[in-house]
DNA sequence: ACCATCTGGATTGTTGACAATATAGCCGAC
DNA sequence: GTCGGCTATATTGTCAACAATCCAGATGGT
């Protein structure tokens, strides 16, 4: 029973543990700390791969320490273990006693990375198909399906764009493979060059990527593991014919 | 002319800028810095990953920070660095306030670590086909000639498996992106518990290795994409089923 | 004996300060 | 004017100390 008053009180920090989890303790932290319980460096690397994302950060530009530490309101410390994140993940280039710098990948090295997140998703599509269960089909096609419906509409192609990205995620979900689904998603965002691609402009495109997608979806409902690992590239592809289409 | 004796000398310790790079200075780091001029936290990262190879940390390992930064010299800081770098190779495992860990992988994530590698290297295969040249050919032949040299030979297992990494190494050089390669590299040794497959113990399995090494030497010399894709996985299968046979 | 609770030590998270290095600007020699 | 060296500043690398948290063992009640 709780209902104890708590007679022996030693170290008096205790007293805040029942009333729930006070957050004014630590001074705010991130900036709009959207996980729960996440350490401060896993906070600053979401952090700068959202402004990456928002193009408030471009490709080259470098990275104070200092700088980082005041806008999100922790030392330096944690911003040291966030930029070694980011690098392992090529988003951040650090060179010693240089600092760091958002990776600027030359033409040959984006698409190394978008080659290489094409045949893990082929991968990831593969395992999906011998694994594929109604659930997720039933996702997939719904997806596809407004996929279709986007086609014809007048809205910005970053919105087709990130309905294939939702597919692609129902797809990773399938494919039951977390490790892989990690490595796609961090390879393709390896490539801070190509992220908002604004291709998906014309009908045509569209109209394509659409075909490859429902492709892809009866592969995977007829369990055909080689045409949904080639298809799972082809969907790839065509995101990046379309993107290449509007910023060569 | 340095010979002025510095009469407006404002900060005392530019003075031992003279004197060429005196190196007792910083207390030695490192435990065997085989780099020249790295951070410490890459040092000391790339030296949790040899004592991985050999065997003295184990997967499931317990990592305490204060035990890696007395080991290896340094403080706390630079180990934090190294443990999130390794952490984003799915080397370690970092739990919030509970510490890191040498990841233990399933067999499931295991089998998908090196199915991603294989599918990685296959394209990185592909790759080399499309722009073969004869010094690299030259190179790969040898490699695989020394493998059949190797087959009957009485060695420990591990030294073909070498040989067979040699090879590998050679087909990623040949394809001409680094990035693919450090890919392929780092997602091989995300899955620290078949670190040393100890395969290759019979030399059946050793004859099947060679024989698609040697094909895909072929491949790449006849500029094959297909084929070499096909075959750099195959390698990779033939590695891992090796090393299924010793360690189920 | 069993259970919850309470410690005290061990370990991680964070910070500010200091040292080492690089960089941009200044100055004088030519 | 241009070049090379010097200096002041900015920035990175490192460390030791403090705070927060977790964990194993002790403690006490039933």
């Amino acid at each position: 029973m709780p209902t104890d008053p708590r007679p022996t009180l030693t170290r008096a920090k205790v007293a805040s543990q029942s009333t729930a989890r006070a957050p004014a303790k630590t001074k705010m932290r991130g900036e709009s700390g959207s996980g729960a319980r996440r350490v401060s460096a896993e906070t600053v690397a979401a952090n700068v791969m959202r402004l990456l994302e928002e193009r408030v950060f471009l490709p080259g530009d470098r990275l104070i320490e200092q700088d980082l530490a005041d806008r999100f309101g922790v030392s330096r410390g944690p911003v040291r273990e966030a930029l070694r994140i980011l690098e392992a993940k090529s988003v951040v280039r650090i060179e010693p006693m240089r600092g760091a710098t958002i990776a600027r990948l030359t033409d040959e090295e984006a698409r190394e990375s978008v080659d290489a997140s094409a045949v893990l998703f082929g991968l990831a599509a593969r395992r999906a198909a011998a694994r594929a269960e109604a659930k997720g089909l039933k996702a997939l096609k719904e997806h596809v399906a407004r996929l279709r419906e986007m086609i014809g509409l007048e809205i910005e192609p970053k919105a087709f764009f990130r309905q294939t990205l939702r597919c692609g995620r129902v797809v990773l979900e399938m494919s039951g493979s977390p490790r892989i689904a990690k490595l796609v998603v961090d390879v393709r965002f390896g490539a801070p060059d190509y992220y908002g691609p604004l291709g998906f402009t014309t009908s045509d495109l569209r109209r394509q990527a659409y075909a490859s997608w429902r492709a892809l979806a009866a592969a995977l409902e007829s369990r055909d593991g080689d045409q949904a690992e080639r298809l799972g590239r082809k969907v790839h592809d065509d995101a990046m014919e379309a993107a290449l289409k509007v910023a060569p």
